[in-house]
DNA sequence: TTTATCATATTTATAAAACATTTATAAATA
DNA sequence: TATTTATAAATGTTTTATAAATATGATAAA
């Protein structure tokens, strides 16, 4: 009898770009109000996108950083409004950039409740310190994925470069998690 | 079967030498632009040369220092050079400096992986503190070499007076921790 | 007071970590 | 209620450590 359906939404996606163009940040932070540039502490320029919601990291090199988009095309969307936001202060854009997704993220229920304890002494790749933190951290054997697993039944799922791969590596963990729980 | 051929290639030549005349930093510095001179901060004048590409300390009693070379000729040309800076100022140097090579830095390839972890137990000499710096120091016994060792079998070897000293310490190296891996 | 050592500065390879950004999760603290 | 703890990923700069000579000033131990 199964009775657990995991359910899961991709909740943040990183991808990283090149604008092909060198970039004067200090020139950029001045004229720009949604951005932040504190080189002294991080080389990147933080800028701060309304629509769609993002944040970015743009480095004096032309590399740009995307986070907090939440699928491909939200990412896509990001690059053409920074694009736009350069325009404005005369930094032309010629070449296409060549988007890389670097990192999918994301939350779900896999609708049972886990024993953190006993899974850390099942699950071998596996970490589990409650003082510290209240999830238990399972990096997936042979992969690049790990897993934060919660009492409660939810998950959040790192590494991933697809949605496919999400898919695939919870279905994977659920079928994990039922042996141990037989 | 040895897999391990070790490479490795000259990085650094560090020698001194006295023109035997004194230097008025002072005023070589504000003649030449090419230099630096900060003497609350440090006694020597810094002179960078584009050919050779090396960096040199002039002291006032005439001891330089000339540190970037890559090989004992690099070091006999930037002399010469300094000398025909100085020459520009009004500097004339009559004696042959005498240059005595005092520092040769290499890095190098020994082509297998390292369990710095365990050789920091093997081998006596050597310090291991990974989260300070992810290399492992090994002082050669004996001697004045040093060697900076890395977890993808990378090295740099420090210390050495000559190319061939630095040539006889990597295949002793290689010798020292092939015993400790079989 | 004298003799040490230490930091100042220069170069070079090596490599790991911190810095900052985002996001869900949850327990604890301030 | 906000922060800290932990996870992954890219971006790029800085710090960490090594040896050597040179020469100042500053502490520090004898």
């Amino acid at each position: 009898m199964s009775e657990t359906k995991p359910t899961y939404t991709i909740q943040n996606v990183v991808a990283s770009a090149s604008l092909f163009v060198k970039v004067p940040l200090e020139k950029v932070a001045k004229k720009l109000t949604n951005t932040e540039y504190n080189p002294e502490q991080f080389p990147g320029l933080v800028i701060r996108l309304e629509q769609p919601k993002i944040s970015a990291l743009i480095f004096s090199s032309g590399r740009i950083v995307v986070t907090g988009a939440k699928s491909k095309a939200m990412v896509e969307e990001a690059v053409e409004e920074i694009k736009k936001e350069l325009k404005k202060v005369e930094i032309e854009t010629t070449k296409k950039p060549e988007i890389e997704i670097q990192n999918v993220v994301a939350s779900g229920d896999i609708g049972m409740k886990l024993n953190l304890n006993k899974l850390a002494f099942q699950l071998e790749t596996s970490e589990y310190e409650p003082e510290q933190f209240p999830g238990l951290v399972y990096k997936v054997p042979k992969s690049h994925i790990t897993f934060l697993l919660f009492g409660t039944g939810r998950i959040v799922c790192t590494g991933a470069k697809t949605k496919k791969e999400v898919k695939d590596e919870v279905e994977k963990l659920v079928k994990t998690l039922k042996k141990f729980v037989k």
